[in-house]
DNA sequence: GACGATATATCGGCAGCCGATATATTATCC
DNA sequence: GGATAATATATCGGCTGCCGATATATCGTC
C-alpha cells in the first residue's frame, strides 16, 4: 500500500468523510506532509470503492457544492491494520540493522 | 520509497553485499516477507547506482560465479534514515486516529 | 473582476515493481 | 546420466498507482 492510499484509509477510520475532507484530514494527520493531488485522491477513491475497501456513503449538496461521502469497510479496516503492522515490522528491521551495524562499524 | 528499495538499502547498512546477498539479507530482515524478484532487484540496483544512493564496490568471481558488490553511499544513508522517520510518522498518525476514534466510536 | 478555498472529474505520463525468460555454474538427489 | 534446486546476474513487457495539468462550478474576499 502506498502512502496516499494509507492516509486516505487512516482518515476514514475516524468516520465518514467526503473527498476534499479526506485530503484535509490527511494533511492534518501527517503534519502537512501528505497533500493528496486531485488525481490521486479521486482515482484512489474509485479504485478503493471497486475493491470494497471503502464504500460510497451518501451524497449531499452543501452551499451549492456537491459532496460525496465515503466510509471505510471492514475489509478496509483489516487492510489498514495490516499495513500498520507492516510498517512496524519495517521499522523493527531498521532497528536490527542499525544497532548491530553501529556496534560493528564504529 | 517503496518497500523493495527500502530493504535493499537496509541490507547494505550492515556493509557491502552482492545482489543475491542483498535479496537473502532482505528476506532475513523481513522474516521472509520481502522476497525481491530478480527484475526488481537488479533494476533497482542500476537505478540506485545512477542516483548515487548506492555504488558499485568491486566485482569478484567466486566458484565460477560472478558477483557484483554494492555499497550504500552517504546520500543513501540519509535517504534510509529519512524513510525510517517517515514510517515512524505514519505509525504515529495511525495511533492518533485509532486512539481517538476508538474512544468516540465505542 | 481576480483570486483563493471548496469540491469533484478526467487524462496522460512516469516510476517502480513484478513475472517471465534467459544464461551459467555448482551441488544434490534419484 | 539426468532432473532439480540453489547461486548469480540480466532484460523485457506489463501493470499499478501516483502526479501534474486541466476543467468545471460555487462561494467569499480583496
Amino acid at each position: 500500500m502506498r502512502e496516499p492510499t494509507y492516509f486516505i484509509l487512516l482518515s476514514l477510520l475516524g468516520g465518514r468523510l467526503h473527498g476534499y475532507g479526506i485530503a484535509k484530514r490527511s494533511e492534518e494527520l501527517s503534519d502537512g506532509r501528505v497533500r493528496l493531488a486531485a488525481g490521486t485522491l479521486y482515482g484512489a477513491l474509485d479504485r478503493l470503492t471497486e475493491q470494497g475497501v471503502v464504500m460510497l456513503d451518501g451524497e449531499e449538496h452543501v452551499e451549492g457544492r456537491k459532496r460525496r461521502y465515503y466510509a471505510i469497510t471492514e475489509s478496509g479496516r483489516t487492510d489498514v491494520m495490516a499495513e500498520v503492522a507492516r510498517l512496524e515490522a519495517s521499522i523493527a528491521a531498521a532497528q536490527t540493522v542499525i544497532t548491530s551495524s553501529s556496534a560493528v562499524t564504529s
